[in-house]
DNA sequence: GCCAACGTTGGC
DNA sequence: GCCAACGTTGGC
């Protein structure tokens, strides 16, 4: 089992939206590194839902991988705004797996919260100039994170 | 709106 | 392969 954390605005897609949808496709990102963690996701890996340019930002939720990252449709879509004229459907360059609302937290957690407690210091949602929109936490982060939520 | 920190692109 | 120019992210 492994714990991720993915970013969103919630303009483009908060979890008030994913709490309606119960599932969605996690379309739409086109950096690398990120995309390489999308594609090992496992199924059951549990996932924090951060919203970015928020007021405050912070994380609000939990989601988890209902499904592997197949190729992600928008990038063959000219319509939309993710379209990449050089993805081909034989060798597709960007992936998205599914994911499952579990919970939205009864208070989220903004970022300036985060940074009081001592075992979240090394989360890399919170070191300086991290810009990645899908990142790796660690159990004890994960853990952490889920005790405050019940505080 | 500002701007630091990256990431990507493309000429050479 | 280098690197300048440009684009994006995202907190503030």
């Amino acid at each position: 089992m492994a714990y991720w954390l993915v970013k969103s605005e919630p303009l483009a897609y908060s979890i008030d939206q994913l709490a309606k949808d119960r599932r969605t496709l996690w379309d739409g990102v086109r950096n690398y590194q990120a995309r390489n963690y999308l594609k090992s996701m496992a199924k059951g890996d549990e996932v924090l839902f951060y919203h970015s340019n928020a007021q405050p930002p912070a994380i609000v939720g939990v989601a988890k991988v209902s499904k592997l990252a197949v190729p992600d449709p928008t990038q063959f879509d000219s319509k939309d705004s993710h379209f990449d004229p050089t993805a081909k459907i034989d060798s597709p360059r960007w992936f998205c797996p599914e994911l499952e609302f579990i919970r939205k937290f009864k208070c989220s957690m903004p970022l300036t919260e985060l940074h009081k407690v001592p075992k979240l210091k090394s989360m890399l949602l919170l070191k300086k100039g991290s810009r990645l929109s899908v990142q790796p936490v660690t159990a004890a982060e994960f853990h952490k994170i889920m005790e405050i939520s019940e505080s």
